[in-house]
DNA sequence: CTGAAAGCGCTTACAG
DNA sequence: CTGAAAGCGCTTACAG
């Protein structure tokens, strides 16, 4: 790479101090600065093509206007809308942002915060592992401004902003039964990631509420490294049961593409053989010919509003803030067998 | 953010210049320091938990081991496909990753790159706009590593890997030949980026080559910015034409989704009605009820590479290299009605 | 074997 | 109104 031009070669073409080139160039004590002077100041700055080495300033002021993003994994349509967001919002504030992906790898997760860190980021945005808590207690130590995404640690306290799961959770069973669903099972993943335990404790309560038997036996967990045959497996279990789920409500994305297309193969009829609720989308869900019902994510305000507050945070309001969005339900025709026959039960 | 520990630190605590810290720590001269000295020092570095500060050594070496990606919009798949790629082909060389979205947009490419480069990259991929030779001159002229991902100018010599889009096209059509189709017609972006044209030429050339009529006729051309009404419209003057055409070839799976929905709205049967081919991939074609025939983009083999180079400029190996990928045809329901009943026709 | 010194490109408190 | 100087945290040619 070429040297690029420096506050020193504008100084000394101009004849003048590089910190009187600095105070102009950053519009600073512009009361004290003679017009004459910073005119020109600008002009060869321009003429040269100036552009500030960040580098240096942000050795300097411990300031480099980047702030880090780490997500399970971008390739996921979930995390690649939500960075989109991010990028956008931090863009508009004069942020750039570094990415990462965790693979829901706590020391991966650990291993490019570091990095990030090293490179000077102001703030990190970051969905946790499962076991991130001790990375978290490191960020807080070391006054690295951070707030969660997605995910967070009730027995934690952060920033953080992610969806009311619970709600997620209860809200799609509900709008199961009010379908005429009688037998509701839920497949989830084996974590001990609390999102994911609230959808259940959603779906368990509506289930409860409304008195419908079941309950925990028609609870499945799958592991997410071998998702595709487990979510085969778990999918085949509760139809083939002596009495049989008529709806599957499934906790993720991931496995709803997996379902479905076990789905597809088996040659299952949705809604009639099994109705299904989604929570969480993807762009698939509507190109199914039943298309899926879901709960949708606010990525939106979700994105928006994690980077306001970090950027907050690196802007010295060290207030914690937790916001839990609400999740809405987008009822399409792969939940609506029971509610458009009701009869036929 | 907390101070973090430096070489100073170390270097006061040991009783030892900074000089010597640094030496140890990078693992040179070995053999000019004592093992006391150089395993005294590892010690308190590690007890204090010291980590490079990657922004400080970066101004001194111009070297930050961060390299900068900007795609047209990282939400949308085949960009978050190849960012996680590059992320993981990058992190094995100990390298992470700025992003940055240009929307098409030149300015918005050309002020993504210059914050990159403000930001000490060590070099850019990107995926270049229609309009972005002047940047890219400027990158040239500055000496600034980069290499084109996806697309490139064929009158502008530099290192790019992207696909063989005329095969694309090429292949695309002569499969629906195949198959049977009898008119071809096909929607494109209205663009200027050669792998847009290429992908029109391939098809206009298998066309030509099979002595298939129509030509350019069956030629529509959409907007990006009106993308949902015009793919509509198009598609409805290709079928409604007095002789319409049975077989669509589309330019990118953005098209595709579009056509999908209005295909579905239409109640259009495929391949039965219209038959369907798409250049590019995403999830959602596989859960269409006639799933899309399609032409696979090598996104691994992209992404690796185009990473490669980009290392390999990094460390002074100036070669121009130019990667043309050859594009896989993946043939799935919705482009064999014609070959499956060839006698009906 | 080890250290003092200069310098990367900035900012900023201080002195004039 | 303007500049000399110190310093951010490193690296590295040079001297001893």
């Amino acid at each position: 790479m070429k040297k690029r031009t420096s506050l020193k070669d504008i100084a000394t073409r101009v004849g003048v101090s590089t910190a009187l080139v600095s105070y102009v160039l950053n519009n600073q004590k512009e009361d004290r600065i003679s017009k004459e002077v910073a005119a020109r100041i600008k002009a060869v700055a321009k003429e040269l093509n100036y552009r500030t080495n960040q580098i240096a300033k942000g050795l300097k002021t411990s300031k480099t206007f980047t702030i880090g993003l780490i997500v399970a994994d971008i390739s996921n349509s979930f995390s690649a809308s939500l960075a989109r967001i991010i990028e956008d919002e931090a863009d508009k504030n004069g942020y750039t942002v570094l990415f990462g992906s965790s693979d829901e790898n706590d020391i991966k997760l650990r291993k490019l915060a570091h990095e990030m860190i090293n490179r000077g980021v102001d703030g990190l945005i970051l969905a946790p592992t499962e076991n991130a808590i001790e990375l978290l207690l490191e960020l807080k130590e070391t006054e690295v401004p951070f707030v969660l995404l997605d995910r967070y640690f009730p027995q934690f306290r952060s920033s953080y902003v992610a969806l009311d799961n619970f709600q997620a959770g209860y809200m799609a069973t509900e709008h199961a039964i009010e379908s005429g669903g009688k037998r509701i099972g839920m497949i989830n993943f084996r974590s001990t990631h609390f999102h994911l335990e609230e959808r259940t404790r959603g779906w368990l309560s509506a289930l409860r509420e409304h008195k419908i038997p079941g309950g925990k036996k028609q609870l499945r967990l799958v592991r997410e490294h071998h998702l595709e045959s487990e979510v085969q497996k778990t999918v085949n279990s509760l139809l083939s049961q002596q009495e049989p789920v008529d709806t599957l409500l499934l906790a993720s994305n991931m496995i709803a593409i997996h379902a479905l297309r076990y789905i597809i193969e088996k040659r299952l009829k949705v809604p009639k053989d099994i109705a299904i609720i989604v929570i969480d989308e993807t762009e698939a869900f509507e190109f199914f010919y039943a298309p899926l019902t879901f709960i949708r994510q606010p990525l939106q305000e979700m994105g928006q509003t994690a980077t306001r507050i970090l950027l907050d945070n690196i802007s010295h309001n060290k207030a914690v803030s937790q916001v839990n969005l609400s999740p809405e339900l987008v009822v399409k025709k792969s939940s609506l067998h029971h509610y458009s026959s009701p009869l036929k039960r």
